[in-house]
DNA sequence: CACACTATAGAACGATCGTTCTATAGTCAA
DNA sequence: TTGACTATAGAACGATCGTTCTATAGTGTG
C-alpha cells in the first residue's frame, strides 16, 4: 500500500553514505517525489512512526526506528518474501550492545589468546567500565600496565585470569588483580 | 592557540546527540560566534583537515577523521595506555558495520558449525543481501530451504560450502549454489 | 613600535529552505 | 456509481540558508 518503507529505506542508504539527512527538496529528488509537500507529508508520517524527529533548528533528524535493523526469517529462508513485512522482526545494533554509553568504551582485541572464546584478533569488544565481574566472566584486566581480555576466574587462592587458548598461562597478579571493566559485548567486520 | 579543537568537540556532541549537523547559523549558537562568516571559515578549515565534507546539495557532512576519537577518552588518572592506541574508535557500531542499510538483514548462528571462524551459537551476523562473494569469504546460503552461514570455497568442479570446524562435511549443491548475502560483519552480547 | 596574519563581527545578497494552500489522481468501501 | 480518504503535484510565501564583502580585535614576529 504505502512506498513509505521504500522511502525510508532510501533515506536510510542516503544517511549510511553521507551521515547527514538531505534537504526536503533534496529527499524529493532521492525518493522520485516532484513536490516538496508531498516529501513533507511523508516525513511527516515518518516522525509519527518514530523513525525520524526534529532537531532543535528545526531540521530532520533520524529518531531510534531509524537503526532498526531487519532480522531474517530462518524458516522462510526459501521462499520469497511477502510484500507486507511489517512482521518482519528487527534489531537495534547500538542499543542491543549498549546500554550505558557513558561508561561503555570499545577495545580492540591483541592476540589470539581469547580465540576459544570467539575473540579473534582485530575484533572490538564493548567494555562496560567498572561493571561487577563474577568468575566465569570475560572482563579487561590490567597486566603490566597493558589492557588484557581474559576470562575472570576464582579458586581458594583468589582470583585470576584464564586466557580462552590452551596455549595460553594463567595469569595470576602478584598483590591483587585490576579489573577494568566487564566484557558486555563484541563485534567484528570483514574487511 | 586555535580553538577550532573545541569547536569540534561541541559539534561532535551535537551530532552524538541528534546524528545530524546544525545549519551554519545553530553551529554559530553551539559554539558561541555571532557571525555565520566565523562559522563559514570554521567550517573552511574543518573541512580542509578532514574533519567535515560537502554533501551533494552542499550541505556539510561529517567525514571520517570526525569520528575519531581522542585516545583520552579511555585514559584515565593513573591508568595505563589503552592497548589500541591509534586505532580510531567508532561512535555508533551500526553505523561502523552497515553501510548499505536497505540491502542488509541480520541473522542468528545456529550450531557450531563455524565455531573456527569465531562465529559461536547466538551470534548475529551482518549480511548484505547479493553482495559478490569470492571464493574465502563467509557468505549465508540457502540450503534445504533454510539459511545457513559457511565459507565458500571454489574448487574445479565448481562451488562449494565449506564450514569452520572440522567436524562437519563440506556442503556441495546438486545443481546450483543459491547465495543468499556476504556476511560483511558480526556482533555478540554477553548476557 | 610597525607589520603581517588570523579569527571574529556585522551586514547585505540571492538562493534555498520548510510551510501551507489548492488541485489532481488513485484506492477502497458502500 | 458515489463518497471518503490518501498520496502527490504545483505554486506561493516568508524565513532561513550559505556566501561574500568590509571592518575590528587579537597575536606573534621582528
Amino acid at each position: 500500500m504505502s512506498k513509505d518503507p521504500e522511502y525510508l529505506a532510501k533515506l536510510q542508504d542516503y544517511y549510511a553514505e553521507h551521515r547527514i539527512l538531505p534537504s526536503f527538496s533534496g529527499m524529493g529528488a532521492l525518493v522520485g517525489m516532484k513536490s516538496k509537500s508531498a516529501v513533507s507529508a511523508m516525513v511527516g508520517r515518518l516522525i509519527e512512526a518514530g523513525y525520524l524527529a526534529y532537531a532543535p533548528d528545526r531540521r530532520i533528524q533520524p529518531e531510534r526506528r531509524f537503526f532498526e535493523r531487519e532480522i531474517a526469517d530462518t524458516i522462510q529462508a526459501g521462499l520469497p518474501r511477502p510484500a507486507n513485512d511489517s512482521q518482519s522482526e528487527v534489531c537495534s545494533i547500538d542499543e542491543y550492545l549498549i546500554d550505558s554509553p557513558s561508561r561503555t568504551v570499545l577495545l580492540a582485541i591483541k592476540g589470539d589468546s581469547m580465540i576459544d572464546a570467539g575473540l579473534m584478533p582485530g575484533d572490538k569488544v564493548i567494555v562496560k567500565k567498572g561493571a561487577p565481574a563474577k568468575p566465569g566472566d570475560i572482563v579487561v584486566a590490567i597486566v603490566d600496565n597493558e589492557f588484557t581480555v581474559k576470562y575472570l576466574e576464582q579458586d581458594k587462592t583468589g582470583f585470576y585470569l584464564r586466557p580462552g587458548n590452551k596455549a595460553f598461562p594463567n595469569i595470576r597478579a602478584q598483590d591483587h588483580l585490576e579489573v577494568f571493566g566487564l566484557v558486555v559485548g563484541s563485534f567484528r567486520k570483514y574487511v
